[in-house]
DNA sequence: CCGTATCCCCGTAGATACTG
DNA sequence: CAGTATCTACGGGGATACGG
């Protein structure tokens, strides 16, 4: 996928690209991006990543997240086989969300792209200032 | 950020929250991850980390983006501090979109991202396909 | 070759109100 | 509590045509 290629600057021997291998060219890539990578689905698996939560604490914990768009999220997230949803029947009702073996395997890349962003907010936000209005 | 610890299945203690790190609740962290979180950056960061291209030669390797998206693409990249764009007087014209250094520190997590995707893409359809028509 | 400028559509997402 | 239902808007993004 992403291609083999030689830069010319000094030393920077790129770590070995994982992505030669793509059936069309990136385009189920992107697909499968899509699906993890809208809006909200990164912030909500983090979030889940520390263990099974309901939904009410689920809409606290996902800042500016609406109901409908916690519900779409999660929904969408459950068919791709990245979250699982357990109703238990009692009163009051019930419902928790948790990472599926599936998702449990994207925590690690998950955190990573948490961590970058926290380590480099404050980067991004003054290359924006140096950039003048956009 | 997000918390690595175990939970018990009724969520009424307040476990050790996630986002800890976060000044605002993780607003300034999906501020941050709409940047390189939108349609095509991560996957012209990607391709990018395999070294300098041309605008023309990008075009032709992301499959599916039009010439106005990759253009603002570029554009939003370059403003974070993502990517620069060097222009060589030269006829015919030529311009070079390479990594910056925070762009290159990106590199291994968008790879750990690509490579998950591609793992688990058919896991993914598949699970789709079980869950129907939505 | 490397873009900008326009037009326009349609999906995403918010607000609000209502149910089991 | 845990969602649906509906209505609406905003803007992302494609198509196309043109400029440097």
């Amino acid at each position: 996928m992403f291609a083999e290629h030689t830069v010319d600057t000094n030393d920077v021997t790129p770590p070995p690209h994982p992505c030669e291998t793509w059936p069309d060219n990136g385009r189920g890539f992107r697909e499968t991006l899509d699906r993890i990578g809208d809006k909200w689905s990164v912030l909500v698996i983090g979030i889940l990543s520390g263990g099974p939560l309901r939904f009410s604490t689920l809409h606290r914990r996902v800042p500016g997240i609406s109901q409908r768009m916690l519900t779409l999220t999660l929904r969408h997230l459950e068919r791709d086989g990245v979250v699982s949803r357990a109703v238990y029947a009692e009163v009051p009702p019930r419902v928790e969300y948790r990472l599926t073996p599936l998702g449990e395997s994207l925590r690690a890349t998950v955190h990573a792209l948490a961590q970058w962003v926290t380590d480099h907010h404050e980067e991004i936000e003054n290359a924006r200032r140096r950039y003048g209005s956009v």
